[in-house]
DNA sequence: AGGTTGTGGTTGAAGCGTCAAGTCAGGCGC
DNA sequence: GCGCCTGACTTGACGCTTCAACCACAACCT
């Protein structure tokens, strides 16, 4: 499904049966289960699972604050998707935003009591829906497989972007 | 990151290290590997990842025709995203769609010419692009267990949606 | 102090996906 | 044959993400 056409141009090598099978199945989770969990929370909580990622996050560090940029890093996201998505939030009373006393430049986003209160109930059915899909799926064994799977193909995707710049 | 806060009231069973660690190996990849891909493509052939798929698939199929319920199932999209995906990929001259002649309520994509080699032409950086991030960098033995994995969540996910009906 | 550079963050417009209607053809009952 | 239903798309509106431009503050230079 993903390999190129017959063409055999001696350039690339493509695809072989094994390789396409496993790249069909990490195409078809990365396609299917943000998916899912985004549908989950917004049947469950009224949210999407971006903001619950980054709600949960806030609701972590201490005094339930932290810097944009941090945040940003914490949830993967650009700082401007954040801002967008922090003033939303903020719209719905859940995030309060206050420039930092110390750096005029750095602002600090902080879970209001209703933000916290609306993670722990959110909390339980995110939870459940990912040992449904997936860590209660798997074996022990598998867990640690996938770890190392993931993090090298994270790693491969830094090296990348540090390569590009 | 994504498990929920310090509370332990009785109802979830919380994630333990392991499975935190997991969880969030494989988090990470949900959210940069797609714009890994789509920034390649992007790149490279000012094409959309899932436009891509969707010419991929056309370019493989018996004389270059697909039904669109039948490529919607294959490039794994709702039939209105496809919809509109094929009417962009129309416009720039890559896709021709006409009613199917047997039964006027199908409607049939077919990959023009030029399509196909817009394809032929995409194929061997994508490709290269997943040896890279993916393939190059597992093992043959990582492969098969990366297959097995995404397969699990994926039956998970279809089990999860037929049961919602 | 004044100007420059650079980092942190925000904003607006444009593009894509989703959801809820709407259209249109073929079957089926009568 | 006529109404009605179902299935296969299509369309439009809305929300979210991205990208590029922008503003604000701080540090640095002279």
């Amino acid at each position: 499904m993903h390999d190129g056409p017959d063409d055999t141009a001696s350039g690339p090598r493509w695809l072989d049966a094994a390789e396409r099978e496993a790249w069909h199945a990490l195409v078809g989770v990365l396609l299917r289960l943000p998916s899912a969990l985004d549908g989950q929370m917004q049947r469950d909580a009224g949210i999407t699972h971006f903001e619950y990622v980054v709600m949960a996050a806030l609701s972590e560090s201490a005094h339930h604050t932290l810097r944009m940029s941090d945040l940003a890093c914490l949830s993967t996201a650009s700082l401007s998707r954040l801002s967008h998505v922090v003033k939303r939030l903020e719209e719905r009373g859940w995030v309060r935003r206050a420039p930092c006393s110390h750096n005029g430049r750095y602002t600090e986003a902080r879970l209001t009591d209703e933000g916290y209160a609306k993670v722990v109930a959110s909390a339980p059915g995110h939870v459940e829906t990912v040992r449904d899909l997936v860590i209660d799926a798997l074996s022990p064994e598998q867990l640690t497989q996938l770890r190392d799977i993931g993090q090298t193909i994270l790693n491969r995707i830094a090296a990348q972007d540090v390569f590009r710049k």
